[in-house]
DNA sequence: TTGACATATCAACCAAAGTTGATATATCAT
DNA sequence: ATGATATATCAACTTTGGTTGATATGTCAA
């Protein structure tokens, strides 16, 4: 079992920020094949070369994706624990049913 | 079991742009407490009341709330089945380690 | 029907995010 | 050292998002 915390919201709108754009998304679907380096992602996702790099930065940034150099390449992938922080942090929005409170009127 | 279906990643993208928001991650984790007039949720967020009013159409138009009115009050409560599908898409983007495939050099 | 209240919408504005093309940096091969 | 390749950064710009205060709508109570 791994050790739960309730995730800071502040730190989860970053996460789900990062995740709010479809490049990114296709970026985050392609890293779960495990550790790409860019130029694969450049071909995949056919995007501009400084447009990719931008939405890579932001992965990076909210933490959800690591990069390590090797050579002329750089390859990214999934931060796991930025991945199941954030999928914690839905778990946690289960409705519950309301207990008979009404509110107003 | 409920059946899954592999959600389309524009649709995720939508649910996380509306979950990018501190201000809306505190609606929806109010709403895990059960349906919620917009009164009580301008008290406890206190945020004026056509900001709170923006933010909860936004969740809305993601389809992750939904809306009731009740005479002159209106209620929110969570929509399952977009926090859950929104959770699912996150329980997809589980790592794997690659087989050895070197992409490039 | 009038007034009070709850909520939504609007317009104006400011700030943040995304795109593009150009340039910089790092590493490799020669 | 030189040139080629991979990636990052930058500046200029366009687009999208958030806030605010004012006004509109819908519903109730008197």
């Amino acid at each position: 079992m791994t050790t739960e915390m309730a995730t800071d919201p502040t730190q989860a709108a970053r996460w789900f920020h990062a995740l709010s754009d479809a490049t990114r998304l296709g970026i985050v679907m392609r890293l779960t094949g495990g550790e790409r380096c860019v130029c694969e992602l450049t071909d995949a996702l056919d995007a501009a070369q400084s447009r990719l790099s931008f939405h890579l930065k932001v992965l990076k940034e909210a933490g959800l994706i690591t990069d390590r150099r090797d050579g002329r390449w750089v390859h990214y992938s999934l931060n796991r624990e930025a991945i199941e922080g954030a999928g914690q942090f839905l778990a946690s929005i289960k409705p519950r049913r309301r207990l008979k409170v009404e509110c107003c009127g």
